[in-house]
DNA sequence: TTAGGGTTAG
């Protein structure tokens, strides 16, 4: 109350009524730091301007409230002035500069801000920085990346004896956590006499920054015995750390004890931490809970939708948000393009669609975005509309280039792949992710003698120590020239312990090369590895059928079902006229379903004559020879092929979306259906897309 | 005047 008084009686005298004198600037001041909109502020800014034109607190002052209030930009032309000239600064007056330096920051001028402080670190018999210089120095240099700066900063605040001051000591923690220099932090918190709540939570955050989100609750668990008190922000920053269910609700317990749970903030992550729990629905519920949403809480809502892979529903959500208002930015418009790529319920016209709000929300200067918008065209199948963008964009970073990389990889286009990592290694260097964009992109096209080059070059050329995702691209890059004993060489000489992605390529590689021995080797690591993935089950029997081991096959299946596992069900969807369609194994619940069958079967014939056996090895097991054979003109993609077939012009394309693997027969069969019917058929499953035509898959029966 | 924290592209 006592604030809002003062700034309507510094206001009223802001209005300039005749016999009223200006207000004095301390009064100023003091009515700006108690604003609390920018309506408030406006005013007291122009009796600023009026009554005292160059006074750098007063500007510092309203900078430093613009920043608070959401105004970088006006803060920032409030500071320019003098942070341009610092020569316009009393020299020695350091709580002026420490002003600036802070205001700059917090408006996000973090280069400026640094600069500054070097400008009054080059004052000789001046000003000198003291203790509270430092934080917003340090926290500038985090901001930038600049650790070196950081610990030169900490060595002049060593040197003029502020490094152990509670403050400074917090942002050097801070600092060396996201410099990944976990140890110094680590010692500098160690060293610590006295920590308050922000030093054990600068000291979590440096472990979730640096992988150990284990180290990181337990630290937490010891400032509680030790009794200090956890906040806001020690929770914002724990939440992401966990992963289990039980751990979500012990930490809601725990928020709800420390009356935090009313605070939109804390309720966004809240949601966000069951919904990585896979508690989507929990998360849905807490989300309608929230009485003022704001648009974190939309957008984490959205991308909680996304990455359960619930397209339809993140789609339905973006479009209530819209209709009630909200106006989506960068983040939302990620969310609901991470939904789109990684969906099977999403069509190409859905790429459109957001990238045409992508535009209208004037994102199109967003690297961000644009990069997801080319993701998105690569997944939904259209390389050249992604290829267009990319040429088109200003800015491309490490991402955008290793998402087109991959993107050709994903579409069989390996020389391309590696064209394009060649080009972008002249300008940047690849990291690890760039690395295994363009050796998959050698796999997916068997481009060995590339692929070779590039692995060999991750350590001479580029210090990239590879990972077991890198080997995995290796494996199955030997694996599908035929080279099972050279790939299970390559394992046993790995410098590190081969993960399950190295033995599933292993295994992977059997299933076009069937070797029973090497199979059971990959395999035995799997079921130990990632033993839940019945995927791998299904694999190994499948390679046992195709090897004629028929017992062994069904010992694998009992195997399986005893361990508790299903088969994943299978669907295909197929894209007519911007409409999807889902078809299950078998699935007659499509109204043209009579006529898709007699088409079917026609179709089965017609490619038959044209050299198409069935491959029996994909189909049920237990039943009689010629009942399999059946059984496979059922499968979802044949279906869905033909629903496609028949409902399109000769011209259209015909896109197809498989949830799994596509089936060995499956693939067979509609490189024959582009033959016989002269269509073109883009087919995108767990792995990769095979372009159909003239009876070729682009992948070359490899994938 | 000072520190720690939130949804986000490969």
């Amino acid at each position: 109350m006592f604030l809002r008084s003062t700034v309507r009686r510094v206001l009223h005298q802001c209005c300039s009524i005749p016999d009223t004198p200006p207000p004095e600037p301390r009064a100023l001041a003091e009515a700006i730091r108690s604003s609390t909109s920018l309506r408030d502020l406006k005013p007291l800014h122009a009796a600023a301007l009026r009554h005292h034109p160059d006074d750098l607190f007063l500007s510092a002052a309203l900078a430093s409230h613009y920043s608070l209030l959401g105004s970088p930009r006006v803060a920032l032309s409030l500071l320019s002035p003098a942070a341009a000239d610092p020569s316009l600064l009393p020299t020695g007056d350091t709580f002026l500069w420490n002003l600036l330096i802070r205001g700059l920051a917090d408006a996000g001028a973090h280069d400026r801000a640094l600069l500054l402080y070097r400008r009054l670190r080059e004052l000789r018999g001046g000003a000198q920085p003291d203790k509270f210089t430092f934080p917003p120095v340090l926290k500038a240099c985090a901001h930038l990346g600049e650790f070196e700066e950081g610990v030169k900063v900490h060595g002049d605040a060593a040197e003029l004896g502020f490094d152990s001051d509670v403050f400074v000591r917090n942002s050097l923690i801070a600092l060396y956590g996201k410099g990944r220099a976990l140890d110094t932090a680590r010692r500098l918190f160690d060293e610590m006499p006295e920590r308050n709540v922000v030093t054990w939570t600068a000291m979590i955050g440096a472990f979730v920054q640096n992988g150990h989100p284990k180290e990181a609750l337990a630290l937490f668990h010891q400032m509680l015995q030790e009794r200090v008190r956890p906040n806001r922000a020690t929770f914002l920053t724990l939440i992401p750390c966990v992963v289990s269910c039980d751990e979500a609700d012990n930490l809601h317990k725990l928020i709800v004890r420390h009356r935090l749970e009313s605070e939109v903030i804390v309720q966004n992550a809240i949601m966000g931490m069951y919904s990585r729990c896979g508690k989507i629905e929990h998360a849905r519920k807490l989300f309608d809970g929230i009485a003022k949403k704001d648009l974190a809480s939309w957008s984490s809502m959205i991308e909680a939708y996304a990455r359960a892979d619930l397209f339809e529903e993140a789609f339905k959500l973006f479009g209530k948000m819209k209709l009630l208002g909200v106006v989506p930015d960068h983040v939302t418009l990620l969310g609901v393009l991470r939904g789109c790529s990684n969906s099977a319920l999403a069509s190409l016209k859905h790429a459109q669609v957001i990238h045409g709000l992508v535009i209208r929300c004037s994102l199109v200067e967003n690297i961000m975005v644009q990069t997801a918008v080319i993701d998105n065209y690569v997944k939904r199948g259209s390389l050249s509309t992604a290829r267009r963008i990319f040429d088109r964009l200003h800015g491309r970073n490490l991402v955008t280039w290793s998402t087109m990389i991959s993107g050709y990889g994903m579409h069989g286009r390996g020389q391309e792949a590696v064209e394009l990592f060649n080009h972008m290694k002249c300008l940047m260097k690849p990291d690890h992710v760039s690395f295994v964009s363009v050796l998959s992109a050698c796999s997916h096209a068997g481009l060995i003698d590339e692929g070779w080059q590039c692995f060999n070059s991750m350590t001479t050329e580029f210090g990239v120590v590879p990972g077991a995702e890198h080997y995995a691209c290796m494996v199955d890059l030997l694996g599908r020239a035929g080279q099972l004993e050279e790939a299970r060489e390559f394992i046993n000489k790995m410098p590190i312990n081969p993960d399950a992605s190295v033995w599933g390529s292993l295994l992977g590689a059997c299933r076009i090369h069937p070797d029973a021995k090497i199979a059971e080797l990959a395999a035995n690591s799997l079921f130990e590895l990632d033993c839940e993935n019945s995927g791998r089950y299904i694999l190994l029997s499948n390679i046992y059928t195709s090897l004629g081991k028929i017992e062994e096959a069904h010992r694998i299946r009992a195997l399986m079902r005893q361990r508790g596992l299903k088969k994943t069900a299978g669907y295909t969807v197929v894209e007519l006229n911007n409409k999807l369609y889902k078809f299950l194994v078998g699935d007659r619940s499509n109204p043209q379903s009579d006529l898709i069958y007699t088409e079917l079967d026609r179709l089965m014939d017609r490619i038959k004559q044209a050299g198409y056996v069935p491959n029996t090895n994909f189909s049920l097991h237990d039943v009689e020879e010629e009942t399999k054979e059946k059984s496979l003109y059922v499968h979802s993609e044949k279906l869905a092929i033909v629903f496609g077939l028949i409902n399109t012009r000769p011209e259209c394309i015909i896109r197809v979306h498989k949830n799994l693997r596509v089936c060995g027969d499956c693939h067979t069969a509609t490189k024959f259906i582009s033959k016989v019917t002269r269509r073109k058929i883009i087919m995108r499953d767990s792995h990769r897309f095979h372009h159909f035509s003239e009876g070729v898959c682009s992948c070359g029966d490899y994938w």
